[in-house]
DNA sequence: GTTTTCGCCTACCAATCGGTCAAGCCCGCT
DNA sequence: AGCGGGCTTGACCGATTGGTAGGCGAAAAC
């Protein structure tokens, strides 16, 4: 049902685009993400292409178009993406695929990711501001009637519904800051972590693990950062 | 030990600072919170404390100073902070005063949190980023710590330590991005309901709450947003 | 074979950027 | 009264910003 183009790193929904304007989109997508919208000047892009700036304005008609194709435009369909990606079945296993999806759609566009959540604030277009923030309610509100369906199942605490939405959205909308492509786990292993943690608890209720008086093993936990 | 002087609004560790620099301190960084560093100009800066431009040059070397006052200046005793405020006691409960006292942090020091966190990856000083960076390992590696003395006590499972402290840290490090000053809890409540629910989890084990198959009350579970 | 179209570039623009400078204002000290 | 010095200012600077004008060259359309 949802049609994702991916024909080139990273860049989504870009259908019927050349393969400049895919090149373009990737690389501003990759420099807003890391320099920030106003940290990013036209000729950076246009240098990072290998283009002239005024073959930016040729194929955009400004700045502003350029990042609306990279954050809105990329960003349009996480709610969909993730939708379809549910399966039926307990609620609880449905939260976990919410986490799971949302993880690899994070994993598949990940500059336009980050491009569009670090300039969330201060997006200059006001109308554009507002309806992204209208998506992210659709996409919170999702998560927030799967919680319900957990809680009215019987599956999980009579919990704050939004406050638990809070906690499972931040532990994925950080992710951005430390996730290492290179090294670690997928986004995906990492959201199934981080769903086992929130659902089970961390507390040892001592039905399983070792007893606290033995030394904890010198297993792999040295690794990471 | 810690002395963090609060003379004015947020503004942290800016001992024999006279009002006018302050001023100055608090409307650079509100605006570095809410527009970024690139996106914020001297001039901006000036307005904002309705004095004029060349004044800022007179109090700061330039443009970076303000931002190093702010946000390294601001956030410079997390650490030391948050480590003060922590109780002997069971590791778990220790774990519980790391969070909330994050947040009481970040409740205090808002707009420099903000802007300092915000403009992470693309800091000017490559210096004053590795400065900052060695601060947030010290942060992040006392957390686990503590968590794992609390494995090690048998209070919590043989968890992957380092991805339990990203958990934390996330819950923690993303509610800037939907905290309300003027709606919902504080900061300190926040932190302390997000740590009931990864410690204890979820799941409904049975020992309390209702019956799944009565109708979850019409509860102010309506609220907000 | 000519014209149109499209991708693309160099040269340039006004506006704004961070930052400088020399001179005024205003205060307490002598 | 005079004076010294910190606070404050408007005018100005070169560099960089987003954006524009006009032309070149090849390929497609006629």
């Amino acid at each position: 049902m949802v049609e994702l183009s991916t024909t080139r790193d990273g860049v989504a929904n870009q259908a019927e685009a050349s393969d400049r304007v895919l090149q373009i989109l990737a690389e501003a997508g990759r420099l807003f993400a890391t320099k920030g919208f106003d940290g990013t000047s036209m000729r950076d892009i246009a240098v990072a292409c290998g283009i002239s700036k005024s073959l930016l304005y040729h194929h955009f008609s400004n700045k502003d178009e350029i990042y609306a194709r990279v954050a809105v435009g990329s960003t349009l369909e996480l709610y969909l993406f993730v939708r379809d990606r549910i399966p039926d079945g307990p609620p609880s296993e449905r939260i976990r695929a919410f986490m799971v999806a949302t993880a690899e759609y994070f994993r598949r566009y990940r500059w336009a990711w980050i491009a569009s959540t670090t300039a969330f604030w201060n997006d200059p277009d006001r109308h554009r501001q507002k309806e992204r923030m209208t998506r992210r309610d659709r996409f919170e509100n999702f998560l927030r009637g799967l919680i319900q369906e957990a809680i009215d199942a019987g599956e999980i605490r009579n919990v704050d519904v939004p406050m638990t939405g809070r906690l499972i959205l931040s532990s994925l909308n950080w992710m951005h800051r430390w996730y290492n492509p290179n090294k670690s786990a997928t986004p995906e292993q990492i959201a199934d972590i981080f769903f086992d943690m929130v659902f089970n608890g961390l507390r040892n209720d001592g039905s399983a693990g070792l007893p606290p008086t033995v030394e904890t093993p010198k297993s792999p936990r040295r690794k990471a950062r």
